[in-house]
DNA sequence: TCCTGTGAAACGGTTCACAGCC
DNA sequence: GGCTGTGAACCGTTTCACAGGA
């Protein structure tokens, strides 16, 4: 039975693993915790706590034998294998995020975009043809896709997601300011930009009257 | 001195003003804490202890009277007065994020659209013209810009930050995958969509092992 | 000596439970 | 009776401090 991990933990593994494969690529051996303190933005303290929570990685006086951590936390983070993923809505947000490169350089392949508009279906993106998403249960089956990315309109989100869930997808990334509801197995990542928005007006409002 | 309000507070106000301005449309004079709960996922008792950080506003036996809190709240988010914002990077992302109709609807203006790119600027985006991000100071100071959306490469994101700082821009909404350094009178905000990639692998990860 | 791994303490956010007002 | 506002309890995360191995 694993305990839980908290997400500001696996948002700072993200980090940390960032930063050990540049250091890879440097052909840096060791680093030590106040190195990894740095990529992640937080302390030594926490690194190491974060880490012992998945087992014992570093030698003590040493530090952590790069490519060694490199190669765990990617296992532990489920990183050392490709996902197939599919995009659902070919807008403007959708066709900026299938540019994205850093995707694919993470291992994120996408299968499949999809969309409802007859304009957009056929159209060629890159080496992807866009496809009706009338066909999305078959092609989340027939192209073993787990994870989606929602870029639609808020009115349609809920009705894909269901629809991606029962086809077999497991994680879903939401781009629709809309709180999915999805059974347990599943995970939501919420990206809503309005939010960020508003907590910036917050933070400004707050500073600019109280000092 | 205020005391600090939690980031996780912040983002429920902003499900709850969402919340409460969609019951104002339909006139609803008054809502309870429960149904707040609903709107920001989380409980009754959680809703209380937000709003009692700001005052009191609701009356006991009663609930909340929906016009008066949804304006109380818009005070102390900021979003009682529109935003100056700009938007620098006219990529894909810039893009989408221009054509964003939510921003506009929750009060925030975008002054001005910038870009390095020669082949970029002079286009004409709807009824907003492209221009030279050598301006940026210029057009910060001139228009009032107070908040800035990064969309540019990782590699220009803090030159064009400080830059903007430096201005006067005091809000950076930041899509480079950079932890931004920038003056504690600043506040940033971040969106790194690989790391929300990551960490839906993480969780189904987790779940494929540990049930 | 250097730096990890880890219990213990401190902190902050959430939940509980109830007093108080409508 | 119903629902808010809030101190107190609870719980998870972060920080501290140090024991222990290289």
């Amino acid at each position: 039975m694993p305990p839980r991990i908290s997400d500001s933990t696996v948002r700072r593994l993200s980090h940390y693993l960032r930063g050990l494969e540049e250091a890879e690529r440097r052909g840096v051996p060791t680093v030590s915790s106040q190195d990894m303190a740095v990529w992640g933005g937080t302390t030594a303290a926490q690194v190491r706590k974060d880490l012992s929570q998945f087992g014992s990685f570093g030698k003590r006086g040493m530090g952590y034998a790069v490519p060694r951590l490199a190669q765990r936390l990617r296992e532990i983070m489920g990183l050392d294998h490709p996902w197939k993923i599919a995009l659902v809505g070919a807008g403007r947000i959708g066709s900026a995020l299938h540019a994205y490169p850093r995707f694919r350089e993470r291992g994120f392949q996408c299968m499949a975009v999809l969309d409802s508009d007859p304009e957009k279906i056929g159209q060629h993106w890159g080496s992807t043809v866009v496809e009706d998403v009338a066909d999305l249960e078959r092609i989340i089956r027939e192209r073993e896709v787990r994870m989606v990315i929602l870029a639609v309109p808020a009115s349609a989100a809920q009705e894909v997601a269901d629809r991606a869930v029962s086809a077999g997808a497991r994680g879903i990334l939401n781009f629709a300011p809309t709180r999915l509801r999805v059974p347990p197995e599943v995970s939501v990542a919420n990206v809503n930009l309005v939010i960020e928005m508003e907590a910036l007006s917050f933070d400004l409002t707050r500073k600019a009257r109280g000092g």
